[in-house]
DNA sequence: GTCCAGGTCGCGC
DNA sequence: GCGCGACATGGA
C-alpha cells in the first residue's frame, strides 16, 4: 500500500468525479468503495492495477493506493507510480486564489471551496490530447466507446485480469494500421489524427511530455498544442485546463447550450459573451464555468 | 432518409 | 482575420 498526504481542503471523491474523465478507459470509478481504479502500464512495461482511495483525518486526507501486480513492486516502480498519481490528481497545483474568489460568491460556491477543482487528468499528455480529440464532434457516449475500444484493441494487458488494459503507448498506437483503426477502433475522422500524433511522438518530432514541464508561457503552450492536427480552439484550451491554465475558456456546444439556458434566458449570443460571464474570475475562468451551475 | 453531437481543417476571400 | 462545406461514426 502506497500513502500520499494531500493537504487540506481537498475533497477526494468529487475531485475525481467532477471531470468526465473518470468514465474514459483504462479508468472507473468503484463506487460501491470509492475507489478509483486505473490499469497503468509502467516505464518498464510492467502493468499493474491501481485502487485509490481518500481518507479524511482531521490535519490531512490520505491517499491510498492498493497496487495489484504479478509480483512483488520495487521501489523504483513505487516512485514511478507515486508520480504519476500525484499529477493524475494535480495534488501539487495551488488552488488558494481560487477558493478565495469562490468564498466572495453566493453559498453555492462555498462547497467548492472545501476541496473541489483537482479536475483528473492522464499520466501523460498523449492521454489527454487524444481523448480530448475523441471529445469533439461527437457525444459524450460516443467518447466513451471510442476510447473503451482504443484501450481494448491496443493496450497492454494487466497479467491478473486480461479484460483490463492499460491505454497504449504512442508506438503502440503508431503500430496500429489504419485499417485496424477503421475497422475496429473506428474513431471516424478522428483515426487519421490520433495515428499521426502517435507517430509525430514515436518520430520524435513532438515532445508532448516536455509540455508538462511548466517551461513555457501559456501562449507558446496554446501555440504548440494547436499545432497538433484535431487540436483547435476548444481542444487546445481543454488541454491547457488540463495542464493547470484555466484563464481561457474550451467554449464547446455544451457550454454554449449552459451559458444561454442561465444567463442569457436560452437565446444565443456569441462566444465573446459567454467569456464575459466569467471575466471576474481571472485566471480562472474554465475551472469556474466547471462548478457553475443553473439554480 | 435526415439531422446532429462537448469541432477542426482547408479553402477562398 | 472570417465564413463555409466536408468530415466518420452512431443514435434519435
Amino acid at each position: 500500500m502506497i500513502e500520499i498526504p494531500a493537504s487540506k481542503p481537498y475533497a477526494f471523491e468529487a475531485s475525481v468525479r467532477d471531470h468526465g474523465w473518470i468514465a474514459l478507459a483504462p479508468c472507473r470509478w468503484i463506487a460501491e468503495q470509492n475507489v478509483f481504479q486505473r490499469v497503468e502500464r509502467l516505464h518498464n512495461g510492467r502493468v499493474v492495477l491501481l485502487h485509490i482511495t481518500g481518507v479524511d483525518s482531521k490535519e490531512n486526507v490520505r491517499l491510498l493506493i492498493e497496487v495489484q501486480a504479478d509480483g512483488p513492486i520495487t521501489w523504483e516502480e513505487q516512485e514511478e507510480i507515486r508520480r504519476k498519481v500525484r499529477w493524475m490528481l494535480k495534488l501539487d497545483e495551488d488552488l488558494s486564489e481560487f477558493y478565495q474568489l469562490a468564498s466572495r460568491r453566493n453559498s453555492l460556491w462555498k462547497e467548492v471551496g472545501q476541496g473541489r477543482g483537482r479536475l483528473l487528468r492522464s499520466p501523460t499528455l498523449f492521454e489527454d490530447a487524444i481523448k480530448t480529440i475523441c471529445t469533439t464532434n461527437t457525444t459524450w457516449s460516443q467518447t466513451v466507446a471510442m476510447v473503451a475500444r482504443l484501450v481494448k484493441c491496443l493496450g497492454d494487458p494487466f497479467p491478473l485480469n486480461p479484460e483490463l488494459r492499460a491505454f497504449p503507448t504512442p508506438g503502440q498506437v503508431a503500430a496500429a494500421g489504419e485499417k485496424l483503426f477503421q475497422e475496429e477502433i473506428r474513431l471516424g475522422y478522428r483515426n487519421a489524427y490520433v495515428l499521426q500524433l502517435a507517430q509525430e511522438v514515436v518520430a520524435g518530432r513532438r515532445d508532448l511530455e516536455a509540455l508538462r514541464e511548466n517551461s513555457l508561457p501559456a501562449r507558446d503552450l496554446k501555440k504548440t498544442l494547436k499545432e497538433i492536427k484535431g487540436v483547435g480552439e476548444y481542444a487546445a484550451n481543454t488541454l491547457l485546463m488540463l495542464l493547470g491554465y484555466y484563464h481561457e475558456l474550451g467554449i464547446d456546444s455544451e457550454m454554449r447550450n449552459f451559458v444561454y439556458r442561465k444567463y442569457f434566458d436560452g437565446q444565443a449570443t456569441t462566444d465573446q459573451e459567454i467569456a464575459a460571464i466569467y471575466e471576474g474570475w481571472g485566471q480562472w475562468k474554465y475551472l469556474a464555468y466547471w462548478f457553475d451551475e443553473l439554480d
